[in-house]
DNA sequence: AAAATAGTGTCTGTGAGACAATATCTT
DNA sequence: AAGATATTGTCTCACAGACACTATTTT
């Protein structure tokens, strides 16, 4: 057995394990005009030139992951002070990338009423893309392919999503601070691609302790085409929701 | 605007970026006589010589991720050829390995009856450890501090199967090809900590479709102590439970 | 007034949990 | 026979979904 001491030197080498990069990917959703929308830049350099493809970009050293993708998206869009943030996975596929070996830590990024974005480092342009032009929701025009595994990682990212609106209050997350009943319920409905009962919907979210708190104030105004002003609601303290609100059993698409 | 081939080509350069390892991390979960476990090694090497840690190591160059999870932990254990392996995530906080800069992906695992472990590369010892004496469960001595971040990985790995066990058809992962009602609830009562109510339990496996599969045979021994001989089942086509079995609503550990 | 939206009442079917009872087995 | 385990029966409560109805606002 070797000299430990010799052995930790020469694990430190850097250059004794294969080159290898490490990067982060955002899936970046909100709602704008009530349909669930994406954050996808077009590549200005290659690989993959012109394609469209999710932000992200190298992490940099002594960087933490997370900071890492909100750094990447901040390049992107203006990022209000409450997202919400959190890992999806690492994609390591070792084709994944034609250039090198790289290693991509994916993030889920939920927020509210983000501005229109603006191209940062290497890209062509950016654009809120409804997910339902990305082979989500139903019908839709076929979805452009997207650069490396960016379809795989937002396919995983939208039924993240998808599935945490059941057990959690995530869908807050993508409303602002006060909101209507109908506006939580556009959320579940647009990201789950079902149409859901007014009325259970409204008595299911308020037996569910902490889901949301009544503000005591009414919308200024009715609906557009006539109705009754709303009441607003903000956020409560409940994270997971007890008892869940389970997707319809029936097929989406 | 440079051309596009040099911008490409110096992306290309690895040495452009900061250097960085990544790894695997395995929790390797099982059943040994009627208690979770999870397969711990004892570093042979700085750093963290001497701590007990979750087998991994460094992922080779061209080699999957999973596949790097499931040869790193084929050094300790001899791996039946149906196990359940699914990614946990990426851990890259900047200073968790104090040699370099070193992003994990850690994996979780789940098979039944693995056989006692060896020692592998760079491990002095390797062990099944109940679950119980890692602090998840209710008493148990004062956990052992584990090398790196691996606690939180560990935590996360055994959340991730408990939290699995309600929704998905995971639990039979624990079991042998043909198992009894019993053996199933076993496994749900010692990842969860809680009893469960045999009879309620009985009749809610066999009203998921597709859960378990009727062999139509018994056990050949009544209980240890006396009792009835059992059905046998095997796992059904069933990947996800509807309805889900929901965890008892009170407190755990 | 008519239409649209918000919110409440009520009924029914399903499933979870509690409890009881029956069926086999080992000691 | 006694005790242990397996399996089935039955009752009750909570909740999801359906439908009917009331309340309030815009056009």
């Amino acid at each position: 057995m070797p000299d430990p001491e010799e052995t930790f030197l020469a694990e430190y080498d850097p250059a004794a394990f294969p080159p290898v990069a490490v990067t982060v990917d955002v899936v970046a959703l909100t709602m704008r005009e009530g349909v669930p929308v994406a954050l996808l830049i077009r590549r200005g350099v290659p690989p993959f030139q012109g394609a469209w493809a999710l932000p992200g970009g190298f992490v940099h050293a002594d960087e933490d992951l997370a900071t890492a993708a909100l750094r990447e998206l901040g390049e992107e869009t203006r990022l209000p002070s409450d997202v919400h943030i959190e890992q999806l996975g690492g994609y390591g596929s070792p084709t994944r990338d034609p250039r090198m070996r790289v290693v991509s830590i994916a993030y889920l990024l939920l927020a509210a009423d983000l501005p229109d974005p603006r191209p940062g480092t290497d890209a062509a342009e950016a654009a809120w893309v409804p997910l339902r032009e990305l082979g989500f929701g139903t019908g839709g025009p076929t979805p452009r392919p997207l650069a490396f595994d960016h379809a795989a990682i937002l396919a995983d990212g939208v039924e993240r999503a998808r599935s945490k609106l059941e057990y959690t209050a995530l869908a807050t997350a993508f409303l602002p601070a006060e909101f209507t009943m109908a506006g939580l319920r556009e959320v579940y409905e647009a990201l789950w691609n079902v149409p859901l009962h007014a009325a259970n919907f409204h008595r299911k979210v308020l037996s569910v302790p902490g889901f949301v708190v009544d503000t005591g104030r009414l919308t200024a105004q009715g609906g557009g085409r006539g109705g009754r002003r709303a009441r607003l609601y903000r956020a409560g303290d409940a994270t997971s929701l007890h008892p869940a609100l389970l997707r319809p059993a029936g097929e989406e698409s």
